[in-house]
DNA sequence: GTGGTCTAGACCACA
DNA sequence: GTGGTCTAGACCACG
């Protein structure tokens, strides 16, 4: 489980981290029921401050993913079905942007679902 | 070609600017070779700054899909096919972090491409 | 009489099991009279750490429901009538800053009296 | 509006001032569609950290009772009925613990409930 | 000038 | 030792 941050990206730095969490999970490297670091020692791994890492828990955390337990450290969670409809909708309002720019520029229905699935393949693949 | 910009939204002024104008294109209302108001006017219609109006142009430009003209306004261009690699690869970075999320929520390939689609579809239906 | 404690809450351990057992005073499984297993005893059932469950007690005990016997364990008491104020003033801080929510929503006296009603009475229900 | 706060409490600063302002809006001081002090003149005024008063904004984002606008400020808004079942799983499980003291300290349901119904009506009282 | 982000360092409650 | 809270001060994106 390796975690790099762009410092250059304009992706917030907690943004990355989660994103980096959630991949992990996703690709099978971090199971629910795992042990994540603690929040100072992957600030201290990683470079960066404690509140950075923190904040990014957080969003786990908010999004259902992540336990913080109190002087225990903090642990991967099975994610709540009921967080379900907020994904669609958060994915809806990504997307929406994009698939209109795709109409734009004349990309067909099939060339963008092809992009998509692509995607949601790469997630395992690389 | 209504415009109805969110204040509260997270996402800035500009990028909403820029996105409504993509969209406009995109069902149509819209078309490469129309003229847009220039930045002075849109700003003063919209009642936001002129220097967020120009932003969102310059946004465009950059896509693509729009020309600025010298004091007499801005027109809409046919986009350039070869902005569609740099499109997809925006699309693709964009589109990673949620893919990895429906994985982590157990989400099938066939239910990721489902909510796609029906983003694809909206961007005329609605 | 069984106790689970939710580690992930954001309730602290020893609160939880505080008031776990003011619920099973409330719905009769624990009587005033009843012993309390030793700290050392329950903490040892519960897997949680000695000082919790002696914290817990100590609540017990400042909120008059429970007298500490030296080495003996711990014995449930009736509470003294001399501790309502008490409580009533207790009930009533935390509940002021919710009522003032409810009426930023717009929710009716009924509605929040119904809210109240439903909890005094599920104490006995599920 | 005044907003004193009470440093020696075991209620975080942020919360006090969350609470503070949903105390506003219930008592009709403060109105949906009002502005907020920004996050700095805020803090100046009552003599706490920038980082204190933002994290009683966001709480209060989060509630849908307030929207952060970028660059201009901190505006009240009229809360969505959609958060009124959130709010009510929040009321309960708070009150839970309060319902079952009361009945272990055998007070009647008239009686709880006198005392819920004079929280609700104190709120625009004293 | 506003909120958003990041850093740094401190103290406390919890386990 | 852990997370939770608070402070202080900095830089950036936005409008």
């Amino acid at each position: 489980m390796f975690i790099t941050l762009d410092y250059a990206s304009d992706i917030p730095l907690y943004q990355q981290l989660r994103d980096a969490i959630v991949l992990g999970l996703a690709r099978g490297e971090l199971k629910p029921g795992d042990d994540l670091p603690s929040v100072r020692q992957l600030a201290a791994d990683l470079g960066i401050n404690m509140h950075t890492v923190n904040r990014a828990y957080e969003m786990l955390k908010q999004d259902g993913l992540l336990a913080l337990l109190r002087g225990r450290g903090a642990r991967l969670t099975t994610p709540d079905p009921a967080g379900l409809p907020v994904f669609a909708r958060r994915l809806g309002t990504t997307l929406a942007p994009l698939a209109a720019e795709a109409r734009c520029r004349a990309m067909g229905e099939a060339d963008f679902l092809d992009l998509c699935t692509q995607q949601f393949r790469m997630v395992k693949g690389s």
